[in-house]
DNA sequence: GCAATTTTTGCTCACGGGAGCAAGAGGAAT
DNA sequence: ATTCCTCTTGCTCCCGTGAGCAAAAATTGC
């Protein structure tokens, strides 16, 4: 069926709608954009002979015309979290119900960070959204001189570089409460499980529970890091440092950064260190990844409100502004049977 | 400082560059692509005159200019499945090697498919991916009909359609090995966990399991269907239909559609049913996510060659034809603790 | 019914770069 | 030195749309 193909393959641009509908391009053309001011009667006639041609408006030109191009570019560079993919999950869904595309981009590592962010620039992408750990401040100062675009957004991590825009949970509260948890559920001997501190990115959780611990009960806990957020890692790290303990030294909770910490712990200390949990030793985690809700691990948790994050950043990335809009937000502990 | 804020803000276009450096806009260009002809005494210039001041080509106008985006589409439907993450690390890692960038697209239902390619073709990608299990032939029937795109590429799933490039393992070769491998291990009344059987989207693996025992044993095995890839779903169904079970009656072993599926039905099994896996009942899975690997689950499972997959992949994409490209691989078992 | 508004429409110019051609520069062969 | 050939370079003409203005059409007020 040549007819078909050539349905198929033909470029079909405003102008053979605007004469197939009879009305002239700029016609056709503000009959696609949203703000534009158009009669119902040609609004009706262009959309008709649209949809016969089977036209649809070409972005990329009206990006180029406009220097808006409705595009961000997100930029992850750890897969291995599961938390990323929830992540994801709801920043394509709300993004896209929003109006904006995403290029999605994989920064290897942090010297790969450089070209992410020229890939993105080489898009004109109207806003960058990072999310990751090893974006730290030096990395940013890079980012922010060579940047062709007009926003960088820092997700679920906070930052302290005045030129970016952090969404983030508020690490000080939530810590807190989770410390108040902690104590209040009558443990006493806390270990603190870290993930990396990779120079000046750090994030304010192991503060904040040393913090409180000191404050309370006068004590610095124990705090033991590990040099990814990997699950594997984390194991061999607490098997490491518990195996050969005491059982009296043994912590009675660890508190732990993030859930993909928690989870490489749980699995050591049940299955090598044939510990119960949490009645020798509880556990505790952050994210509230889908694997914590598991019947296995029963994770008590932070979960952050990433839904409303992400319709802020709607809110972030249609503002005319580009300073001053950090904003930290409120979750809620999720107490499981872990601790 | 207002200098800054000028280079961070300025638009420098080839235009900028061909001054600074003392040639034509053309020659700039041709600086920044790949096959045109240059003297390397001009190059220099022009790199030289570029990095001075910061110019980066613009992708939207070269796209337009050369009908050729180095943008792919990728629709992905399903964010629960950690497979999906494990894709995405791996096409994400080598499209951008490649030179090829990635518009994400989030498919929330089989009736947003159509709207999700009319985004992917708004951008005028080069080509579609599809990752996912709703996208039937029904769905890509539409699909093509209103396609702006060169190429639809099916990944990690095979289809019959012929207009799509379908890049995925061969479902009878593998699950006739893993029926081969559950024979061989000496179990005898395997029962089959399948996903959903959306209209005419289905995966021989079910097929190919069940006719292989046909044959040799000359009896159907049992099957039972999940509504959805969801662990938790499939922790139900395995729930409902073995706990009134006379022990006599239950399965020796559980061959799960995928490892989201194998991963519910372990939990369910050593939770809730109280058995002891492989003992009482073994499993199998089929992807080998990363948490197949866990000593939890320590999953016997069948191994995507993903890399290969992907490889091809880009090999399909800057290859002219459209069609016979298809590919079907082989990957290998993995076997574990669980059966 | 006519002037004053308001809405709608067409148009010029621009966005930033690529294809392909013709002119220019440089080198080798005679 | 001349001719021929090759490699570079500059140029014209697009790619498909948007901003903003001026002309045209529709609407309002009296």
């Amino acid at each position: 069926m040549p007819d078909d193909k050539k349905a198929i393959f033909a470029n079909i641009t405003a102008d053979d709608v605007a004469n197939e509908a009879g009305v002239s391009r700029w016609t056709v053309n503000r009959a696609f954009r949203k703000e534009a001011s158009i009669s119902p009667k040609s609004l009706e006639k262009v959309r008709a002979a649209a949809e016969r041609l089977g036209y649809v408006p070409d972005l990329r030109a009206a990006s180029l015309a406009s220097d808006r191009s409705n595009l961000v570019a997100l930029l992850i560079d750890d897969f291995a979290n599961p938390h990323k993919l929830v992540m994801m999950e709801r920043l394509t869904r709300i993004l896209r119900r929003e109006g904006w595309d995403i290029l999605l981009i994989n920064t290897l590592d942090r010297n790969d960070a450089g070209h992410a962010l020229l890939n993105a620039s080489q898009r004109r992408v109207d806003a960058v959204i990072l999310i990751g750990l090893q974006f730290d401040d030096d990395m940013l100062e890079t980012a922010l001189h060579a940047r062709r675009f007009r926003k960088l957004i820092i997700f679920a991590r906070s930052s302290r570089n005045p030129d970016t825009i952090s969404i983030a949970v508020d690490d000080v509260e939530s810590m807190n409460e989770m410390a108040i948890y902690v104590n209040e559920r009558g443990y006493r001997r806390p270990m603190f499980l870290a993930g990396p501190r990779t120079s000046s990115a750090h994030l304010l959780r192991k503060e904040t529970f040393v913090e409180y611990w000191r404050q309370h009960f006068g004590i610095e806990p124990e705090t033991v890091e590990v040099s990814a957020y990997d699950p594997a890692l984390a194991s061999d790290v607490v098997e490491n440092v518990l195996s050969s303990r005491n059982p009296a030294m043994l912590p009675d909770i660890l508190v732990c950064e993030n859930d993909s910490l928690a989870i490489g712990a749980t699995d050591v200390i049940r299955h090598k260190l044939g510990l119960r949990i949490p009645e020798d030793i509880a556990i505790t985690g952050f994210d509230d990844v889908p694997q914590a809700d598991n019947p296995n691990y029963s994770l008590t948790t932070y979960r952050q409100p990433l839904t409303e994050m992400v319709e802020y950043l709607v809110e972030v990335l249609s503002n005319p502004d580009q300073t001053n809009l950090n904003r930290l937000f409120t979750g809620a502990l999720i107490a499981r049977r872990s601790a």
